[in-house]
DNA sequence: GCGTAATGCTACCCGCCAGTAGGTAGGCGG
DNA sequence: CCGCCTACCTACTGGCGGGTAGCATTACGC
């Protein structure tokens, strides 16, 4: 055997600054997701990132910045894939519709990135669960946006049973929820997620065991 | 100043192992409810509770079975707090609301032990994340067996549109998401919150802005 | 070639915290 | 008043993991 053959397996090496801070945020979220943020080590991010600690100190700081660098792309992520499916113009129902739909293809191709958001980041205590929860609180009015002009639209304004707010909270909460579920269902596709969701909210048990269907008006 | 007034602070002194217990689990609940399993340390759980920290361990074991006896106890509550207030009796509908209602109205009296069991439970890993996911999904196999009650009572088989678990999947979300939301709001009555969810899956947005209403019916 | 700056590493420090060793004190039967 | 058990404590250890000091190596401009 020569020397030759000892060489340490393939690790690249001498990446620009942007390749390697893309590695390391891809590690980051992956460890961050399966562990959470206390249980996750810096040591196990810097193993499977393919680079050794110091580099993500230099890089990113420390481990309260890297998680908020987590934190903040792949929210970013999120709201652009689910913007970019929407389109303002159309009915409230179908803008509801479209908005599911491009969630649900998001979770589905970035679960990492989902549980991290929606599972780990609101345990760390202070200024993250605050952003987390900020977040969180927009997508909420903006639903109720949507559901309060449906219901103007009709001329419905507020009254006891109908909060525009907490059904939106209850909406987003359910949305959230169904997405969990379908991690353990990878069969279900993001169409049929939505679909559910969109029967069940806009028509209600009432009129689904009375076999009204709701469906996308093409 | 004589010695009498060096007396530590009262602290209470020979309780029972019983008393002592619920003490720790009380403390350990409040304490893993604010930092989560991880950030929670055994000497603040042993400051709260008002004992020394080998009590813990020689009556309740490790921090991780501390935290799986909070689990387990809170989880109980829960349950028995619920099936309280159920009548097997009523139509689906009714006997949703009311455990809606028992389910609010236990979020607000016992804040901490729902913050330990949604939030925190899922981040540690293993064997608890498994033990909550299988009480929730037990709580999703009740409400779809009572969507699908409803259903087949009307003669409405299982669809394309209407999966009884994707619904009840979302159901629960949703009301445990507006029990996350209602935390911050407690000004809002338990009857109201399953109110509004009761509005939302029985009749359905559709419904709601032709001005129709769901009452329990008394 | 040759400084210089960027890339990257090994090897260490040190505080925090789960878990424990070993002892004290109060009640209780005799 | 004497053993003895149970309740209870102070004071420690051992290691894990966040963070760093200091050095090696390559690219690149001139």
């Amino acid at each position: 055997m020569s020397e030759e053959d000892q060489r340490p397996p393939e690790r690249a090496r001498r990446l620009p600054r942007a390749v390697r801070e893309r590695q390391i945020l891809d590690a980051a979220v992956q460890v961050f997701s399966r562990h959470g943020y206390h249980a996750a080590s810096m040591d196990e991010i810097s193993d499977v990132a393919g680079v050794s600690k110091p580099m993500i100190y230099t890089y990113l700081g420390s481990k309260e910045d890297l998680f908020g660098a987590c934190i903040r792309r792949e929210a970013t992520r999120l709201l652009e894939a689910i913007q970019a499916g929407v389109q303002p113009d159309l009915p409230p129902d179908m803008q509801l519709w479209h908005g599911l739909r491009s969630f649900y293809r998001f979770v589905a191709e970035y679960r990492e990135s989902w549980t991290v958001l929606h599972r780990q980041a609101l345990t760390v205590g202070g200024a993250f669960a605050a952003e987390i929860t900020d977040m969180r609180a927009r997508a909420i009015q903006l639903v109720a946006a949507l559901v309060v002009s449906a219901g103007t639209r009709k001329g419905v304004g507020e009254q006891a049973e109908f909060s525009g707010e907490g059904l939106a909270a209850s909406l987003v909460g359910g949305a959230e929820s169904l997405a969990d579920w379908a991690l353990d269902h990878p069969d279900i596709s993001d169409g049929v997620l939505a679909s559910w969701l969109m029967n069940l909210v806009w028509l209600g048990f009432n009129d689904l065991i009375e076999g009204e269907v709701w469906k996308p008006s093409e």
